[in-house]
DNA sequence: GCTAAAAGCTAATGGAATTAGCCAACCGAG
DNA sequence: CTCGGTTGGCTAATTCCATTAGCTTTTAGC
């Protein structure tokens, strides 16, 4: 039989688009294989196990998360920025569920895993837009804290369908940018009114 | 052999508990029946499956969710409300973290799911609150899934370890929520400039 | 062309969910 | 108090994966 011209980063890749289709907590190496038009068994001289994939696709998942995040806030500053970013965001997850649940189920497994310059990048793209609102150190912490617990926790309801009423998540969303974007510019320091 | 004294009801306790001590993704048949004495088939004249089981710990993981929500705002109103509610929300799921996961992963089958009932009372506790900051309709819709992303979001980066800095949790918290309370007071109609 | 490593395959193992079918323990009616 | 049906527990068997072992073929470099 001909080769099938895996490496570990194609069957990444594969696996990746496949959680995207079947959901994370559905990955199965036997799936997998048929997708690749392979024997189960075969896939083990690429990834050494199912949990060694999954941390595969999580590291994916937040390079290419960082990357659309960089690329969509560069050139931008203030509320611009934040939009940008946070949408390139939304839109990355929705797009790549299967890929995000993997990113968030990873574990780090220690100082050199390649998870950690992965997740460094998406927060230093948050952090460089934060810069913008000049906020003093531990506000910057806070706000950038916030900013994720919310965009994760948007992405996460909406991904699993919890928002049920009628009116538009987009809407939503786009009010929730609109005050953030208020609340953190309400804290420049040079604003703060003296009383 | 005596009986065990099984029910439905208990062994989605037992498993709850099981839940939260090994997390949610490593539950399995074998081991609660361990834990509660008994072989695994026995368990199956208790709860259809392993599906129904999480099932089950997702509801009973909501129920006390909105419990602990409503005792927690209960007289309250305001920031004051908001705060205690928030922490209510955010001591549970870092004291059950296997029972909320549950929660999480669980899909409403349908129309006369008791998970709509209890999601449903979660989020009348929040609605409530709300209130007392005298949003119209579409912002208090908006404000509702803001709250509930940035809390969720918090408590899922928070229970997955995602703060590393070495700035404190709680002060990142608590200075989130005195974020929130401040733009939804200067939401008040009442208060908007005439300009 | 020759050889060693790499990449596939088949067959075997082991663990976990689930089902079938058996038997003992409990509960209520008489 | 005992009889009979129902309930709850057990053992044995099935199935579905993940994973491993060991064999074979392709392929790259010489």
């Amino acid at each position: 039989m001909p080769r099938a011209g895996l490496s570990p980063a194609s069957v990444t890749e594969a696996g990746a688009a496949l959680v995207d289709e079947i959901g994370f907590e559905n990955l199965s190496m036997g799936l997998l294989a048929e997708r690749l038009g392979v024997k189960t068994p075969s896939l083990y001289k690429h990834v050494a196990s199912q949990a060694d994939l999954a941390h595969r696709i999580a590291v994916l998942a937040m390079a290419e998360l960082a990357d659309a995040i960089r690329d969509a806030t560069q050139g931008r500053s203030g509320k611009e920025a934040l939009v940008a970013g946070a949408h390139a965001m939304r839109t990355y997850v929705a797009e790549h569920p299967g890929r995000y649940a993997a990113g968030n189920a990873a574990i780090i497994t220690g100082p050199d895993d390649p998870l950690v310059p992965a997740i460094g990048r998406v927060l230093a793209s948050w952090t460089a837009m934060l810069h913008g609102y000049r906020l003093d150190r531990d506000e910057e912490i806070h706000a950038l804290r916030m900013l994720r617990s919310m965009l994760h926790g948007f992405s996460a309801l909406e991904a699993i369908g919890s928002f049920q009423i009628n009116t538009d998540v987009d809407d939503s969303f786009t009010w929730m940018l609109g005050f953030i974007d208020q609340g953190l510019k309400a804290k420049w320091p040079d604003l703060i009114p003296a009383h």
